[in-house]
RNA sequence: GGCGCCAUAGCCAAGUGGCUAAGGCAGGGGCCUGCAAAGCCCUGAUCCCCGGUUCGAAUCCGGGUGGCGCCUCCA
């Protein structure tokens, strides 16, 4: 397996740690609001990477966490009035309902920032005792860069100008760019927790320092965890600050790779909160099946900014009904017949750093192969067990063509008029054997109306939602 | 202002020095079909511009132009 690590900026030989074993944490999101398409990228992007990964037989230990405590949580309790608790509780909730629409595997261990209070302040404790870090005589504590030989050294994206220093400057800190460890509490309006330290709450960078240390961390080891990923914006300061406290409060980098995801964007801008422009999943979710967002968040490659529009989506959606039309053809088996050269080839696209294009290309030339055969030889088992066992592994390293073929193509039609769809084609295949194409023609039309459209095949007629 | 990424057919998108530049969507032609749909077959680009390195470059170097990101919470 190769992957980019965005620290040493080129494509690296993926060796773990111990072997055969993969320990990644993911910077998950900080639940105050609902997930944006953005977090379903994330999301789906780290997921190829440990289906991958568990492809490879790698034993792989994937955290992914919930910023439970953030001021913007704070905004939300004195907005609405309710309690911290009440409003992560429903942000991760809702995260966890969104992903898995998106059929992404939930994390091995979900640690959330406020019970992994005690990992902090050891950190905190550790970078007080070595001089790493500072109180303020509000009681604020601050990680000191100029103290860190080290810092920047990960991102290599620390601003080097005046301007741009003194843009983040704040009253009392001895450097501009030294970071928050522990922020004093500010009073009634404030989340506040006993520390060794005094009444307050956690930086943000510390959260996750603190969940690597406590979760996955290999102890006695030039770094602690194999991989650390989250979205391009978090490499700097974020990554860049949980390195710098990591490595300065145990002597051991944090992550022996890194890997950052780009962005969703609209309209050529990268979708944010702030730009008003953000697309909430469970919105996109009312219009399209969650495999259809996904197939399409992921046919670009993770890395490559991907600027949403609703014309791809679409020809995404006709790339993987393709895939599914192939499944209504090898329906109803139970035996499957192993196809090790077309999963090694498949395979082998993903262990290039995730090389979504080849693989979706591999899948496209495998689609078009196997309609081939079905239509020269439409009676042979082996083949068609060998069709249905790709597509199952098609759906573990990819996560899509999973669904049951007949539902994926009929998903939101009630019963009722399943029903009456049904008859309908009963009636115009009772004309047709008749000879009475004007009202078998008719009938297709009504069909049409209702959005529905027929397909006559060898084994009778199929129908799907346009 | 500092740092960085990107630019391939109508659209999306692989490709990192050398066979005829993957694949998908859309379009055109055909087979199949009562007619359709689906499926299959055929069909399209010399790679933003200029200069350089090389026997040879979309791929390397330099200079432009255009777009985006980070430097403030952010996936």
């Amino acid at each position: 397996m190769v992957i980019f690590d965005s620290h040493k900026k080129e494509k690296v030989k993926f060796e773990p740690i111990k072997d055969n074993e993969a320990r990644i944490y993911v910077c998950g999101p900080t639940v105050y609001d609902d997930a944006h398409l953005g977090h379903a990228r994330s999301s789906i992007s780290f997921d190829l990477l440990r289906r991958t990964l568990e492809a490879l037989g790698y034993k792989v230990i994937f955290v992914k966490n919930f910023t439970d405590i953030d001021d913007k949580i704070i905004n939300k309790m004195n907005a609405t009035g309710k309690s911290l608790e009440e409003i992560t509780t429903h942000y991760i909730n809702s995260y966890l309902k969104d992903m898995e629409a998106l059929n992404v595997k939930r994390a091995d261990i979900e640690p959330k920032a406020t019970q992994s209070l005690e990992a902090m302040f050891d950190i905190i404790q550790r970078l007080l005792d070595k001089g790493y870090a500072y109180k303020l005589t509000n009681g604020d504590i601050y990680f000191d860069v100029s103290k860190d030989e080290e810092y920047c050294s990960l991102s290599h994206k620390c601003p080097q100008d005046e301007e741009a220093q003194h843009r983040v400057d704040t009253e009392g800190k001895k450097n501009p760019q030294d970071f928050a460890l522990w922020k004093a509490c500010k009073g009634e309006n404030d989340v506040c927790f006993d520390s060794p330290f005094g009444s307050g709450r956690p930086g943000w960078h510390i959260e996750c320092s603190a969940m690597i240390k406590k979760h996955i961390a290999y102890e006695n080891t030039p770094y602690q965890i194999d991989i650390h990923g989250g979205g391009a914006d978090l490499f700097f300061p974020h990554h860049e600050n949980e390195e710098a406290q990591t490595f300065c409060g145990y002597n051991q980098h944090l992550a022996k790779h890194w890997m950052h995801n780009g962005f969703v964007q609209i309209n050529g801008e990268k979708m944010s909160k702030s730009l008003g422009n953000s697309f909430f999943v469970k919105d996109a979710l009312k219009h399209y099946p969650g495999e259809v967002l996904r197939f399409y968040l992921m046919s670009t490659h993770y890395r490559a900014p991907l600027n949403f529009s609703e014309e791809d989506l679409i020809a995404s959606k006709k790339r993987l009904d393709k895939l599914y039309r192939l499944k209504k053809r090898v329906y109803g088996l139970s035996k499957k017949q192993k196809d090790k050269e077309f999963e090694n080839k498949l395979l082998e696209a993903m262990k290039d750093d995730l090389n979504i294009s080849k693989a979706l290309a591999v899948v496209d030339e495998f689609v078009k192969n196997a309609n081939e055969e079905l239509d020269n030889n439409p009676k042979d088992k082996v083949l068609k067990q060998k069709i249905l066992s790709n597509i199952e592994f098609i759906d573990k390293l990819l996560g899509v063509g999973g669904s049951d073929a007949y539902e994926y193509f009929q998903a939101g039609i009630d019963e009722e008029s399943k029903k009456k769809i049904n008859e309908l084609i009963e009636k115009r295949n009772q004309a047709k054997k008749e000879k009475n194409y004007a009202l078998a023609d008719e009938i297709r039309e009504e069909l049409n109306k209702m959005g529905i459209q027929i397909q006559d095949t060898p084994n009778g007629t199929l129908w799907e939602k346009v």
